[in-house]
DNA sequence: GTCTATAAATCGATAGAC
DNA sequence: GTCTATCGATTTATAGAC
């Protein structure tokens, strides 16, 4: 019944999705150690046990959030690339590109709150490490943009990875306030700074 | 008996200090809920049961952390307040003092960090919001600020409060990404952006 | 004040019925 | 595939001796 094998898979798919989902929400509000399985099951809604039988740990099931968010961003990276733009067209392409992502709704921005939070939080598991490494790649696309930018005498002068840094840390703690102003009941609602904001930084 | 009253007070307030001090350390790296109380009395060097001879719970104890570094960020714009300094000048200057404290080493750059992550994980234990609303008036003064350097024309337009944010902002990326380096073993030690970096954001 | 031992609660993970 | 029930380990907090 190769009919109901393929039924099967897409229910695997589907609730493996839902699970992840849920997974991503709490676990960026609440880390890993915070988030009790419970809180994931209540929002999945599914039982305790059935979570268990997609993902074998609250580690992989961790580890699995993670390497989708990399890959979110990853495919963030690549659609940018598609466009062929160089030095600070490209800076400019994909810093509107980000704003806008992080605008559009939740996701974006929880994924990258995400990760961020991955890193920071100590004890890391095993992969966590290895997998967020991985997602490093974000800052040499920077940095050679960077340079290129440099090169045309639009990007100030200076070590391009230090200024990809430089420029990543302002990204990240703009999405910190954010947060944090959701949490403390601010309602910032959107107020993102303009991308020549942000470019202003790194610009000569 | 004053003299062995007033020993044990002393003796009192220095094991207080020093399981701050552990737990802040601890607290910091791994969360709320990630830090064990085994952890933090380890650290300490005591017994179990004596850190709840001094504090009556996790909650309490993660409290008395929380409103000890928000009182040594006062501090710091105290200090720099004394000089008083307007504008400009104001704003170069408490770039520059904060800049240095984050370097002197390892406290200011934790109680800083730990801020953060106290501001962003959920749950928010009751009274944590309310403290942390306390801290705000760092923005409050920093507007204050930017709001006389634009008279003097020397800062960009715009609302202040939101310019404020985004200087914060940056100073809170460029933390983050310390944490996260040092996590990762990147040994990035100690390169912070210089201050003319950071103002270079919010200068006309 | 300080420690050891332990109670009480929580939570991750498994077993087994349907 | 999904659920309920429960085990086993961890962890917060307390009790009681010194």
């Amino acid at each position: 019944m190769p009919k109901t094998e393929e039924q099967n898979q897409k229910i695997l798919d589907k609730r493996k999705e839902e699970i992840l989902e849920a997974a991503l929400e709490e676990f960026s509000q609440k880390g890993f150690s915070g988030t009790k399985i419970l809180d994931i099951v209540r929002r999945a809604e599914i039982s305790q046990g059935l979570l268990y039988h997609y993902y074998k740990s609250k580690e992989e099931l961790y580890l699995a959030v993670i390497e989708k968010s990399i890959d979110s961003s990853i495919i963030l990276v690549e659609t940018v690339a598609q466009y062929n733009l160089k030095g600070w067209n490209a800076i400019t392409s994909m810093t509107e590109w980000i704003i806008q992502w992080l605008k559009r709704g939740g996701e974006g921005k929880l994924r990258f709150f995400f990760m961020q939070q991955a890193a920071i939080l100590k004890p890391m598991p095993e992969g966590v490490k290895q997998a967020l490494t991985k997602s490093n790649f974000l800052s040499e696309v920077m940095a050679r943009l960077i340079k290129e930018g440099q090169e045309e005498g639009k990007v100030i002068e200076g070590d391009p990875f230090n200024i990809a840094l430089l420029y990543w840390s302002l990204l990240q703690g703009i999405i910190i306030n954010q947060i944090v102003s959701e949490n403390m009941g601010f309602e910032v609602e959107n107020c993102l700074p303009e991308t020549s904001m942000i470019l202003k930084i790194i610009k000569k």
